[in-house]
DNA sequence: AATATTATTTAGAATAGTTCTTGATAAAAA
DNA sequence: TTTTTATCAAGAACTATTCTAAATAATATT
């Protein structure tokens, strides 16, 4: 049950004026491929497999062209470094303390995110967002001690 | 109607083997005198003004010792510098694109904040935040533009 | 096609927020 | 007092990210 529908190597349009170079297809072929959340440098370590000549500012710049063309999520969690999400679906993180990955979480449905709280009359409301942190499934499970990195 | 209640200069235990000092204090009454989220520079700058000869090493230093001791909350807003918060009460943030500045935002009574996700079965729940962005009352009164800082 | 324009890539330099190192200072304990 | 431990402060170091500038590639125009 893959979360990302798209087949791989699908042809984008990123709009406004900008191409889709094979650079920012590999590296969007690398997010749309994982479940994952990984950072621009495991992106571009992933990318390299296929492109070795690629260069990380490259990734970078690939990232934030896919990203503000709406086509990829960035996601930020505390300091830690940016990370990168195919899954266009509204959805929320769960961050793991203990093996410091990030996981989509599903939204209920019929249940707005900006329930719980008092949005400010007047305001012109953009975004909700919803992130949890814990010890994952995983990690309860085996019992491990919390990752003091 | 302050949403501090505790009074300013109050000593208080940070456990651990932890002293409360003059820049700790002076630092913990910047965050509890202002309802903002300024960041370390910020503290910084206004705790100069109490006492001029403490460095921005320290402020740093108290603002994590402060906030591991569990007596501020340190905020992070995308790949903003850290803000930090004297509110100690559960609440969310808005985040205002336009002037950049963090509120806080109260809670429902009643309602979770995790409600509208569907929490990872056998995780550890630790902390669940919501997050709110987009132009606040003041920024749409004002019809300002966005801040393309 | 040839030329001109624009977008992209790349390596490395630069930046910014934050953390680390180290020696001095101060407080607490013995 | 002496010893131990915690803290401060200045600057160096670190790291994720952005910027710069030159080379390359794609697209548009003639
Ligand atoms: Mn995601
Ligand atoms: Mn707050
Ligand atoms: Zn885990
Ligand atoms: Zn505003």
């Amino acid at each position: 049950m893959p979360v990302h529908k798209k087949k791989l190597s699908e042809k984008i349009d990123l709009g406004g004026g900008h191409r889709m170079t094979p650079q920012r297809q590999v590296v969007y072929d690398v997010l749309m491929s994982s479940r994952d959340h990984p950072t621009a440098t495991e992106v571009f370590i992933r990318v390299q497999e296929k492109m070795s000549s690629i260069s990380l500012a490259t990734v970078y710049n690939c990232l934030d062209t896919l990203a503000v063309a709406g086509i990829v999520k960035q996601v930020n969690v505390d300091r830690e470094p940016s990370r990168y999400c195919g899954n266009l679906a509204p959805h929320a993180h769960f961050h793991c303390e203990t093996c410091a990955t990030v996981m989509d979480i599903d939204l209920k449905d019929g249940v707005e995110p900006s329930g719980s709280v008092k949005l400010p009359r007047g305001a012109k409301i953009q975004k909700v967002e919803v992130a949890v942190r814990g010890q994952c499934p995983e990690c309860v499970r085996t019992n491990k001690r919390k990752n003091i990195s």
